[in-house]
DNA sequence: ACTATAGGCAAGTGTCCACTTGCCTATCAA
DNA sequence: TTGATAGGCAAGTGGACACTTGCCTATAGT
């Protein structure tokens, strides 16, 4: 899981989806498209966007949930409570 | 430069090397391919693991200081410090 | 001097990943 | 129904990256 946290974080891109998620809850894929490329001047397809919030999704920073045609993203800061703490308190090594 | 911390981090043999010099401080080159061979079964070649602390030092995750013929590497847990507050919002503002 | 040790540099390879393109499904409004 | 909107699935491509191999430099011990 810290695995997948770690990856997700890896990519710019990612990272300012969740800029996006922390300013404004509750988006969907069509409105983050939007902010990306207007904000940020990243010009990526739909389905750029749709794999990237897949990968968030997997590490569990991003929640979605589905309304009629709509799905709507939420970001989840639990993950990245502890996650430098592995370095800087020593605990026990993850993976 | 957090560019280079997320980057630097993405990768688990990285992450098992911050663990490494979290641990002991102040290790060279050999010594932190030993470690990753016996402790974590890592049969990694002498230049892998160099051009991971190329990694980490280009994100300031570690520190080396040269002597002699000799190269010691020391972890610096600043980068780390704030890395996730970026997106972790408050309830209570730390004045 | 010779030799072993500690490390660096550079080219090559295989794999993963970000992104695109094209087509498909589902929902809502006219 | 028809058409527009919101999103998903799958194959393909280019580039980045982890890792190797081979050769080179520098330091230290004998």
């Amino acid at each position: 899981m810290a695995e997948d946290v770690f990856k997700a974080l890896a990519d710019p891109t990612r990272r300012k989806i969740l800029d996006e998620l922390a300013e404004r809850s509750g988006q969907t894929l069509f409105e983050i498209c939007a902010r990306l490329s207007m904000k940020h001047q990243l010009g990526l397809s739909r389905q750029a966007v749709s794999q990237h919030l897949a990968v968030l999704e997997a590490s569990g920073l991003v929640e979605s949930r589905r309304e009629g045609r709509y799905k709507f993203h939420d970001l989840n800061t639990a993950p990245l409570e502890h996650i430098a703490e592995r370095w800087i308190r020593r605990d026990q090594p993850e993976d």
